[in-house]
DNA sequence: ACGAGGTCCTGCGAGC
DNA sequence: TGCTCGCAGGACCTCG
């Protein structure tokens, strides 16, 4: 499931298609655009070169040089990635959106499930949806301070909150879970009930956590791979995350897991984390 | 204005 | 063996 430290290993890969121009485009399945049309999203493509790549929360951020950006959301199941030389089943099959380049590579948007989206966006459209999203949480001014002036400023739990996209950008639930477990704090607690005191080793956690998993290229649970088809390799240093049932790294206690939050698994030690 | 909960989509694994 | 069913989940959307 690609949250930040996934797309921007993601992104990191593409570096290569900057310069080049889009020959032809095809797409499998409309319902991966967001507010956009097949007619608009291929004719906005068509012959455009791709000027850079970038990643902004969980999205992967392509300009182009007709001054338009294509964003694309991976969801649960995406993934953007270069192909080079001719395209596998699995590619034509999952690709929804397959870009053929000038140097004879496809830049393809991969997505089983298609929970993701793509959108194209003009300058006004790309500035409005980029101000609506949260702070980044590795930018270097990006201080405990702000986190906790955004992050706390709901009555959701503290793990909804770190994974409001309004709020903090980029941070989904493995890393919510993982932060919070390293930092002792209780997922369910009202973010504006935190303790002043624990924003500092919640921003510490989060920023160190989001950093080694960018070394480590990510986390697989099943289907993330890098762009070199290679599967993330953080998910061997979770604490809690799908650890439910098994003892605590720190104190023993077997972990507990729930879906009382934003119906979605939390994994927390219910003695360590207050 | 805010929060809770439904929806999208497909593959996989559990259970019968 | 082959089928059904529930589950995974980020972001959007509707409803109260």
């Amino acid at each position: 499931m690609p949250e930040l430290p996934e797309v921007e290993t993601m992104v990191r890969g593409l570096r290569r298609i900057v310069g080049r121009t889009v020959a032809r485009t095809r797409l499998s399945h409309d319902d991966i655009l967001y507010r956009t049309t097949r007619r608009r999203l291929l004719a906005g493509l068509s012959g455009v070169t791709l000027t850079g790549v970038s990643r902004r929360a969980k999205h992967a951020v392509v300009s182009t040089s007709r001054g338009t950006w294509l964003v694309v959301q991976p969801g649960m199941t995406g993934s953007l990635y270069l192909r080079r030389g001719a395209l596998t089943a699995d590619d034509t099959r999952y690709g929804v959106l397959r870009c053929q380049l000038d140097d004879g590579r496809t830049l393809v948007y991969h997505d089983v499930r298609r929970i993701g989206s793509l959108r194209l966006l003009d300058q006004e459209a790309f500035v409005a949806w980029e101000a609506a999203l949260g702070p980044e949480p590795l930018a270097t001014d990006f201080t405990a301070r702000d986190l906790a002036a955004s992050v706390g400023r709901t009555r959701q739990a503290i793990k909804k909150a770190l994974m409001d996209q309004r709020l903090l950008a980029g941070v989904g639930n493995i890393y919510a879970n993982e932060a919070l477990f390293v930092a002792s704090i209780d997922p369910s607690k009202p973010a504006n009930r935190i303790p002043d005191a624990a924003w500092l080793p919640l921003h510490r956690a989060l920023r160190r956590i989001l950093r080694t998993a960018i070394a480590a290229e990510g986390s697989t649970i099943r289907d993330y791979r890098t762009g070199d088809g290679r599967p993330g390799g953080f998910q061997k240093a979770f604490t809690v995350y799908g650890r439910e049932g098994e003892p605590c790294i720190r104190c023993g206690t077997a972990l507990t897991a729930t879906h009382l939050i934003d119906a979605r698994v939390t994994v927390f030690c219910h003695r360590c984390q207050r």
